[in-house]
DNA sequence: TAATTGAAGTGAAACGTTTCAACTAATAGA
DNA sequence: TCTATTAGTTGAAACGTTTCACTTCAATTA
C-alpha cells in the first residue's frame, strides 16, 4: 500500500511538500500541487485514516450508535443526522450491538450520539465521563455530561390522551412498552396525567415490549379473560398492530368494538385497515437538530438542548 | 485525555509492560495484570484506536456502505452482516452518501462492502485497485478484484414470471425500476425469457424508479390512456404498492380487474389489501454469507462466492 | 559453586501522517 | 551593493500504540 513517502520520491520532494499539496496548502504553488496530485492518484495512494487521526487528535467523524437497523423508526432520523453532519463535512458512522461497545472502548469518533436501550445507565456513566461529547436520545441521566435530546414524549400523549377523552372513551387502558424506558415511562405520565386531569381513572394497564408480537400475546389474553376496555392507548404503534390484527382476527370491529391508538406513526399504520391514529414525530427534523447540537458542541463546547415534538395523527382506529 | 504512559507512570512499570497487561499477554502475572487494569479504569484510560491501527495496520472492521437508511430492504441485512461479524470479534461500520465518500478516501476499515448505486462505475473500479477486499451487492464489475455477491434476481424473476403465465394471463406488462441498475436488468431478463420460453411477447414495458411514488405516476398515465394490461409484473414491491393503491382509488378491483405482482417482500406487502405477491430473499441469511465470504476474504484472502435465491411468495394480488 | 533456565519486565524502533521552525534562493527596496 | 522580504521547500519532532530484542534476577540443575 503506497504511502506518502513513496509519492514524494517519485515527485522527488519531500513528505512535507506532498502533505501540504495535498491537503490544498496555498504555499505551494498551483502547479506543483497538480503534479504531485496526479503522482498520488498514478500509484492509488490514499492516505492512512490512522495516522490522520493520531497526529490531528480528530477524526471529523461522529458516531450514531443504534440498537437496531431492524425498527422502522431510525431511517428517518440517521437521515435527518446524515444530511446535517454531512453539510458540515463531517462523516456520519453508524453502529450496533457489539460493534459500539468495541467503538466505544477506542475513540474512533469525535463524538456520540447514542439511543441503544441495550447499553446500561453504569455503562453510559463511565463513558460519559471519559467520551466527549455524547447525545443520548433514549433516556435522561442526572449528573453526567450527557446531553439529552428526547422526544417531548410526556405531552405528545398528553394531547392524545385529551384528544381520545374528547370522543368520550371512559374505560381507557394503557399498553406499556418496556418498562423503565424513558420513551415508556414519559408517554405513560402523559396519559395518566391527562386522564386524572379530566376526572377519570387508568382502567387497566397491560405490559407489553414494544413489539408486534407482545401486543399479539397481550391480546390473546385479553381475550381469554373477556375483559376488554372501550379503549387501549398503545405505547407505540407496533404494540397497537399487534392487538389489532388479533382482535380482528377474533371478529372484532375496531373502532367499532373498541378503539386503539398508537405512538411513532410508523410507516405500516397508515396502510393498516383502519389506519392507526398515532404520534407523528418528524425524525428526519429531529436528526438534524441533533446533528446541530453535536457540531456545535464539537466547535463552541456547548449546546442549547431542545425537545422535539411531536404531532397528533388522528385516523380511523377509535 | 489519559494515555497509556500516564497508566504506566502510575503504575510504575513501563509503557510495554501496560501494553501487554491490557492485551493479556501471558507474561504479566495475572496480580501485575489486575492492578494495572484497575489503574486503567480509575484514570478513564482508552486506548487511541489511531494509534493502534496505525502500529497494527489493521481495524478489524469492516465498512457496509448502503445508499440510504430509507429503504424497507436494508435492515435484515445489515443485521445478518452485523451478526456474523460480531461472531468473529469484527466491528461493523455503516455508512451513506457523502459519508462513503470519505470514508472510501481514508482507509479505515479492512474490507468494504457495498450496495449503493450512487457510487458510478468508474469510483468502484478505481477504488478496486486500491481498497481490497470489496464485496459488491448491487452490480456485477468484469476485470476488476470487486466480489459479486448479487441475489439470482434472473432465476427467482423467471420462477414467478412462469406462475404469473400458469394462471392464465396473457397481455402481461413489466414495469422497471431504475434502468441499467443490476437488479432490475436481471429481474427484467428473467421475466422476458419466461415470456419467451412460453410462446409470450412482453405486453408493455413501463419505467418508473423502484419508489411507491414513481408507480403511482405511472399508474395515472395508464389510467389516463385507458391501456390497462392484465397483468403488471414489477420489478420491485413499492412501485407495486405504488400501482395499486391508484388503481384502487379508481375503483379497480386487484386481482379481478388486473393482477399486480412485486419482488423483495417488504413488510408492508402482506399487510396491504390485498396481499401483494412477491419475491422473498432472506436477507438475513444472504447476510451472514456476505460477511462469512468477507472474513473469508481478509483471512485467506480467497472466497466461494454465492448467489443468493428467493422464495416465491404468491399471495393475493393476482 | 557455576552454569542454565525461565519469568518478569524494559528500551526503543516503527507505523504514516501533520506541522513547526528553519532554510534557501530569488526578488524588491534602499 | 547590501539588506529585507517573501515564496517555496524541507528536516525533524510528535501523535500513542505494539512488539522485537534484550536485560535482570531469582530459582533450578548439575
Amino acid at each position: 500500500m503506497a504511502n506518502i513517502k513513496d509519492v514524494a520520491k517519485i515527485a522527488g520532494c519531500s513528505i512535507s511538500t506532498v502533505s501540504y499539496a495535498l491537503n490544498d496548502d496555498k504555499r505551494i504553488p498551483e502547479v506543483t500541487a497538480r503534479k504531485i496530485k496526479k503522482i498520488a492518484d498514478d500509484i492509488g495512494y490514499l492516505p492512512s485514516a490512522a495516522a490522520r487521526n493520531l497526529k490531528k487528535k480528530n477524526t471529523r467523524t461522529v458516531l450514531v450508535a443504534i440498537s437496531d437497523f431492524g425498527g422502522p423508526v431510525y431511517h428517518e432520523l440517521l437521515d435527518g443526522i446524515h444530511y446535517e453532519l454531512a453539510k458540515n463535512d463531517y462523516t456520519m458512522i453508524v453502529s450496533t450491538g457489539a460493534s459500539t461497545d468495541n467503538l466505544l472502548k477506542e475513540r474512533m469518533a469525535d463524538g456520540t450520539i447514542i439511543s441503544d436501550i441495550n447499553i446500561t445507565n453504569k455503562t453510559l456513566k463511565q463513558i460519559s465521563k471519559i467520551l466527549k461529547p455524547i447525545i443520548i436520545l433514549d433516556r435522561k441521566l442526572d449528573d453526567t455530561d450527557l446531553v439529552d435530546m428526547t422526544i417531548d414524549n410526556y405531552d405528545a400523549m398528553y394531547r392524545l390522551t385529551e384528544d381520545v377523552i374528547s370522543k368520550g372513551y371512559k374505560k381507557i387502558a394503557f399498553c406499556h412498552g418496556v418498562k423503565k424506558t424513558h420513551d415508556n415511562e414519559y408517554r405513560f405520565n402523559g396519559f395518566k396525567d391527562a386522564l386524572n386531569n379530566h376526572g377519570l381513572k387508568v382502567y387497566a394497564e397491560y405490559i407489553g415490549n414494544f413489539t408486534k408480537g407482545s401486543g399479539a400475546k397481550l391480546a390473546e389474553e385479553l381475550l381469554e379473560n373477556r375483559q376488554l376496555p372501550e379503549m387501549i392507548v398503545c405505547a407505540n404503534d407496533e404494540m397497537a398492530i399487534g392487538i389489532m390484527e388479533v382482535l380482528q382476527k377474533s371478529g372484532y370491529n375496531i373502532p367499532g368494538d373498541i378503539g386503539i391508538s398508537g405512538f411513532d406513526d410508523i410507516e405500516l399504520s397508515s396502510y393498516f385497515t383502519p389506519k392507526l391514529s398515532s404520534v407523528r414525530i418528524n425524525r428526519f427534523e429531529w436528526g438534524k437538530k441533533i446533528a446541530k447540537t453535536m457540531l456545535s458542541l464539537l466547535t463552541k463546547r456547548k449546546a442549547e438542548v431542545n425537545k422535539e415534538q411531536g404531532e397528533l395523527k388522528i385516523r380511523d382506529s377509535y
